[in-house]
RNA sequence: CGCGGGGUGGAGCAGUCUGGAAGCUCGUUGGGCUCAUAACCCAAAGGUCAUAGGUUCAAAUCCUGUCCCCGCUACCA
């Protein structure tokens, strides 16, 4: 008899650039999954990839000079090498500019073409030409464009649609009928009360406005729309043909049954790739798991800050094995995780040093201290046995339970709680108190064959989460992994089997402060490289040292400029007359501001760090020759000055000593 | 009223859908032990579950209002 099939897949990574810890977490979970069903028996297919169509990676390689192939198949490679230095066991590794992707892209979109599902209509809105962008009514600033407060004209383009109707009450059947199609279950509800019942909208699934994508191969003006691109993806990796010559692979794997994305992108998910699907008659896949994110906890993680945590530099502080466990452990089920270099330290320490490794190192020692490393059963059992074996033997059924429901943090925690029952028995046991007295030399026996062999289940069971980890400690123990049949037995360890004589650390502990500032060393040199404006510090409880490292920050020197140049712009003083908060506005406030004779308009973004009324009265300086532009449809006729910290934090600039408002500035 | 998420002992979270004795991990304090990576084991302290009302025999959980935080978005000129 074959074994049963298990299709998984992560989202596609999008090629703009790196991926941060946030995005890494994903495919480190989706691999734990794979892993674990593997262990139970599934013959696995575990998809992942990268998505590389689009207007923002064309924007992006023209910044970085280069072509968008070049740019995608640099991220990409970048992606891929991240992914496999996590250790993760994708079966294959699709991209989106893979020929044979790009060639079913167009035969689908044909496909759905012929069959009247997609047709071509135009899409009508208000046409800002320099900005080359559409804009609803909606969207406008005062009847202008949102970006450049221009004039926009009513234009229409052409553009290939998607009847999202025609399928809707199809869907809205399948969801209600099918409650695990979506995880959590919360999210289901948001789908369908805000986009399924309300009515769904055509989904315009083509566009002209840039070249980097797939193009339609009957009309080559348009490109496909990057998500019907992306979402195939799930079928074209595995060998889907639009004209009926799937191959035996697809035949086999499809449906998915499981589609692992963030929940960010729940919607495209459960809405369009399902009718997607119901229009090419192909089956829904079984579940869809939209997971929370994995944030970072010290200050807003930024590219521009240089405070971004990417998976392989935790990799190269804590190891593999010790990023895995805590970015599986530290995310909980539906609300998001935090990440902290501090939280980081302390799972290392705590379960990975104290719990695992000291118990592994301790057993070891023991073993060696008293056998010579032989390690026998002498049969000679007493009442706390019987506990211990049972919570070892029943850990097995939990952690399935657990990983049914896809709640890998919570199967973790069941396997460490093994750990911790084998710590409290060497203590009920008292190993050195037997070992004193020759009469109780085959307890003690039996105690540490009882202790290595419920390791052994421990780490068999760990081995989908920290795979390197568990075969480390069965090499310790000279022995190998055991089948998943056989977890929930004891007694399996081979008799007078000898253990390692020099056990190595398996996580050393680590000092949270000594991490945290090499941490900051690579912050800042990375800073440094990027050519960053910005600081040294990311976190709050700061100590007085850092405080004082917090006086300088390094900017980049930018160009030299000639004094004409500087002499192009005019400073003044000026004096705020009056100030209010810009309705409708979260971060400005619009003052009247006395520069000279006249009274400036001006709208800031300070609304954070200063109140409108504690503005009124201030002397400031301000850049009075600046082009007036929009904000929030209203006119800002120049720019106060502002001194920004590291942490966005802003400080208006004033005279050291009592100006007239419309003095210069020079 | 832009969309969305959240406010539970010092920290990070579960519990909220399907009301019924406030839980977990870490930290803190005290004790035990010494095989081990100052580790392991036991015990204790610490919360009016943001806030104000309401429903109920019973509310962290359901309903209404308010405050605050965080993403996204618009507009930090």
């Amino acid at each position: 008899m074959s074994k049963p099939k298990y299709y998984i897949t992560t989202a596609i990574a999008y090629t703009s650039g790196k991926p941060h810890i946030g995005n890494s977490y994903e495919i480190v979970l989706a691999d734990s999954i794979a892993r674990f069903k593997r262990q139970e028996g599934y013959e696995v297919f575990f998809q992942t990839g990268t998505d590389e169509h689009g207007q923002k990676i064309e924007e992006k390689a023209t910044e970085a000079g280069v072509t968008p192939q070049a740019y995608v198949d640099q991220v990409s490679g970048t992606i891929r090498e991240l992914w496999d230095l996590m250790d993760t066991s994708y079966d294959k590794f699709i991209r989106t500019t893979d020929k044979d992707h790009e060639r079913q892209v167009q035969k689908i979109f044909k496909k759905l073409y012929d069959q009247g599902d997609i047709y071509k209509g135009s899409y009508e809105g208000m046409y800002c030409t320099p900005c080359e962008s559409f804009w609803t009514q909606s969207q406008l600033k005062d009847g202008k464009c949102p970006d450049c407060g221009r004039e926009v004209q009513p234009a229409k383009e052409e553009a290939y649609f998607f009847k999202m109707s025609k399928y809707a009450a199809q869907l809205i059947e399948y969801i209600n009928s099918h409650p695990e199609f979506i995880q959590p279950v919360s999210r289901k509800n948001e789908m369908m009360n805000n986009f399924l019942l309300p009515g769904l909208q055509d989904l315009c699934v083509s566009r002209t406005s840039f070249q980097w994508g797939v193009p339609v191969d009957f009309d080559d003006k348009h490109v496909v729309y990057v998500w019907l691109d992306a979402l195939t993806n799930y079928i074209t990796g595995i060998g889907y043909d639009a004209q009926g010559n799937s191959t035996a692979q697809y035949k086999e794997l499809w449906p998915a049954d499981l589609h692992l994305i963030g929940k960010d992108i729940i919607r495209f998910h459960t809405i369009y790739w399902p009718i997607f699907l119901m229009a090419l008659g192909e089956p829904l896949p079984k579940q869809i798991f939209g997971h929370p994110w994995l944030l970072q906890g010290d200050g807003k993680m930024s590219k521009s800050k240089g405070n971004v945590i990417y998976a392989d530099d935790l990799v190269h502080f804590f190891g593999v094995d010790a990023v895995r466990y805590f970015v599986l452990h530290e995310m909980p089920f539906e609300n998001d995780g935090v990440i902290s270099w501090e939280l980081m330290v302390e799972r290392m320490n705590t379960d990975l040093a104290n719990t695992l490794g000291n118990l592994v190192n301790r057993t070891i020692a023991m073993s060696n201290k008293y056998f010579g490393g032989i390690v026998c059963d002498k049969s000679v059992g007493e009442e706390v046995d019987v506990d211990l074996k049972r919570l070892v033997t029943g850990t097995k059924a939990k952690v399935a339970a657990k990983m049914a429901e896809l709640r890998v943090a919570d199967a973790l925690t069941e396997i460490f709680l093994l750990f911790k029952r084998c710590n409290k028995y060497i203590d009920e046991t008292e190993p050195w108190v037997l070992a004193k007295s020759e009469e109780n030399r085959d307890r003690l026996a039996t105690v540490l064959y009882n202790l290595v062999d419920s390791i052994v289940t421990g780490a068999s069971l760990l081995e989908p989460f920290m795979p390197s980890t568990a075969a480390k400690i069965v090499e310790q123990l000279h022995t190998s992994l055991r089948a998943y049949e056989m977890l929930d037995q004891t007694g399996l360890y081979p008799q007078n089997n000898q253990v390692t004589a020099a056990p190595e650390i398996l996580f050393a502990r680590l000092d949270a402060a000594v991490i945290k500032e090499q941490a900051e060393e690579m912050f800042a040199k990375r800073r440094g490289e990027d050519n960053h404006m910005e600081e040294n510090k990311t976190d709050e409880n700061k100590t007085d040292e850092m405080s004082k490292e917090m006086d300088v920050i390094d900017v980049p020197i930018k160009d030299a400029v000639e004094y004409a140049d500087f002499d192009k712009l005019q400073f003044c003083v000026g004096e705020i007359i009056s100030c209010e908060e810009v309705p409708k506005s979260k971060k400005l406030l619009c003052s009247q501001v006395k520069v000279g004779g006249e009274i400036k308009q001006i709208v800031s973004g300070i609304k954070k760090y200063y109140s409108a009324k504690e503005m009124v009265g201030k002397k400031v300086m301000v850049l009075t020759n600046l082009k007036p532009a929009t904000l929030a449809g209203i006119i800002s006729e120049g720019m106060l000055l502002c001194a920004e910290d590291a942490d966005g934090q802003l400080a208006l600039v004033v005279p050291e000593k009592q100006m007239p408002a419309g003095a210069s500035i020079c």
